[in-house]
DNA sequence: ACCAAAAATGCAACTTCGTTGCAATAGCTA
DNA sequence: TAGCTATTGCAACGAAGTTGCATTTTTGGT
């Protein structure tokens, strides 16, 4: 994942995208940025715990609030608990390696589909069992729908 | 996705995989059998309620249970609702596509990753705006313990 | 630095989700 | 069909996530 970041960088992150900077948003940032694995809302609240008085629900505003401004990429488990994980631009949208025995989350070095091929060679250091492809956007007719919603004018 | 089944058919899906055929059990793989998409727990649920009188709790276990017998397989998805799919030789892991709109997800064509490149191509019907890889399988620490385990003959 | 407006947080209550133990029921085999 | 075993239903519980509202904190202008 990401190198260590220093809780400055986070209060620039903060900044560049208008957000106020709050003691619990910052929290929540700082342990997003020095983590180097994607962690789940429970791996957050424990780690708040020691650092800061913060109440559940703030985590999930906070949580919702980074993603929304895409701060934040949520990642998706079967199983029901999602990981975060900062998105910054020396972070990209890689895979990740779920360990079906352990359940810990642990970043792939980030590939195009062009590279997968050879990438997903011989020995490495996983057993892969399962491969999980997930591509989210918009589906055609609610495209051609937001299209209609802007032509009339409705928001 | 499939075509549609028969209710012959996931008879003979509990039969070959050893398990007994209660009503239950046929409803709820029925549901997942002839579905075009692939279908989540409140889903099973509304479908469920104007064939069957069925238990919440009895189509958890009967999920988990066709999951452990790959009767069945879980997609991932960020948000908490994972949504489920029948899992035969027809129909192979695949990539799906959810929109963030409506929220509905279906499937794409599956995909060897040296496809993938040129099928991801040009005027799809989707506008992809993410790809999510998740991989599962054993971590390296937890494959080595498993080894040593059943070297020293522990369960 | 202070003050007012706006924003964020905390708190309480509530709903939904998923799980567990146990009793009742239904399926399977002889 | 009788009896054993597996499955389901039920009740209760804990965790997860959400909402409305009161309180506190940030922020920006003076």
């Amino acid at each position: 994942m990401l190198p260590k970041t220093k809780d400055k960088d986070t209060l620039l992150i903060l900044q560049k995208t208008g957000l106020s900077k709050t003691p619990q948003r910052i929290a929540v940032l700082n342990i997003l940025a020095n983590t180097t694995v994607p962690v789940n809302i429970s791996g957050i609240r424990d780690a708040l715990e020691a650092k800061i008085r913060i109440n559940r629900v703030t985590i999930y505003r906070i949580l919702s609030l980074f993603k929304k401004h895409m701060i934040i990429r949520e990642i998706a488990s079967t199983g029901g608990t999602n990981y975060f994980e900062l998105a910054t631009m020396e972070n990209p949208v890689h895979p990740h390696f779920l360990c079906r025995n352990c359940a810990a989350l642990s970043c792939l070095e980030p590939l195009t589909f062009s590279q997968a091929n050879q990438w997903l060679g011989p020995d490495k250091d996983y057993s892969i069992e399962h491969i999980e492809i997930n591509i989210s956007g918009l589906c055609a007719s609610c495209r051609n729908a937001t299209k209609l919603q802007k032509r009339s004018g409705k928001v």
